[in-house]
DNA sequence: TCTTAAATACCGACCAGTTGGTATAATTTT
DNA sequence: AAAATTATACCAACTGGTCGGTATTTAAGA
């Protein structure tokens, strides 16, 4: 195998071992030669591909950005107006709340670190400033239409980014009590069937 | 100073000193001796008062628990109507943002124990059902006096917990962007509009 | 009230095990 | 041979927790 081949594959091996041990035990509460025994790699590889614990930790950070971006991509949701399109969104919560429960622990592991440090911070806060500026421009582009009640855009964003964010927290941790796979998108609908004036622009 | 006070204090003092260290630097990232140095006690006297360390954090949990309790009693809030005193509840975000910034990262922290802990899981979980189903029931008060609008009571009461989670996570992670204060009652206040068919009960 | 015994609350040195990280050697590809 | 990559052995620092001992309060007996 080829030389170059062959380090990208330890390194994939070990960030994934990583994921999956920092998920299911913690930053803190892993050692470095836990994952390094989970990826069938000796100590000498890991610290020649990553300097530090921590800037491992950082790598994984920049992956699941990398990937959420990928995944929340509004694009794909797009409909005859903007009402339409929130309503086609509410399933990106049933999505999120059958594939994301693996993902939880390592989500808390970051909000954790970012309220301490300030890198993590910047990079796990940013996203939810851009989702909530999008949202509010497609708010107001939904009032334009008429298929959204008047109010204030950016105040519609928030509650909008907000009840996602609620919903999804909840359902991945409390996957017991209720049908969350249902009921998130259900209310999150309802609230938007309230946004929306006319009854024939939201199916 | 009689022996039973000194050692209240101490047990106080200790749960002080763990509270602070945990909430700036995490559970594992925080040793015993640490908190005995803060509380200016020694490590006999902390594993006198509790066996573990995992111990202390539990009573540390027990603690936030009831005082959340005794600090979201929503006995305070009953209006005229269920629409009112959901509006006043609104105010409740911005006391929880403004007092809750110190405690958000044991909250983060609690949360993370819980996906992993089933004690922790189900002593943190617990009360997310009781306020849905507290909010289920005064929706379907509300929709009976005809204050609400008509709808799946469990529903609404799923999307608004959510709400009031999502944006008091938000607002205390990224209090700079956003002037939550004023915005995350706002938001509510918005989407109880929006619920309320008669705007003459929503002052 | 004074003495004494026991219970309570606390001290701090110490332990075995683990930690992240290093130094260096061995192996492979170019 | 040179460079890049992986393996092994090792370390100082630190971890949660233990343990023998101590000081002080409490309770009982005389």
């Amino acid at each position: 195998m080829p030389k170059q081949e062959r380090a990208e594959e330890t390194r994939r091996r070990i960030l994934e071992a990583a994921q999956e041990t920092f998920a299911s035990q913690g930053y803190q509460a892993t050692s470095v030669a836990e994952i390094c025994q989970r990826a069938g790699v000796t100590k000498g590889a890991f610290f020649y591909h990553f300097p530090t614990k921590h800037a491992l930790f950082l790598a994984l950070l920049e992956d699941w950005l990398s990937q959420l971006d990928q995944y929340l991509n509004p694009d794909r949701y797009l409909g005859n107006n903007v009402a339409q399109s929130l309503y086609a969104m509410a399933d990106l919560l049933k999505a999120g709340l059958t594939q994301g429960r693996d993902y939880l622990p390592m989500f808390l592991e970051f909000w954790l670190q970012a309220a301490r440090d300030p890198v993590v911070w910047q990079a796990t806060i940013e996203p939810y400033r851009r989702y909530r500026a999008f949202f509010a421009n497609l708010y107001l582009q939904g009032m334009n239409e008429g298929s959204l009640c008047t109010a204030d855009p950016s105040l519609a964003a928030v509650a909008m980014v907000s009840l996602a964010l609620g919903l999804l927290l909840q359902g991945l941790m409390d996957h017991e009590s209720v049908n969350w796979e249902e009921a998130a998108p259900a209310a999150f609908r309802w609230v938007l069937s309230l946004m929306a004036p006319d009854p024939a622009t939201t199916p």
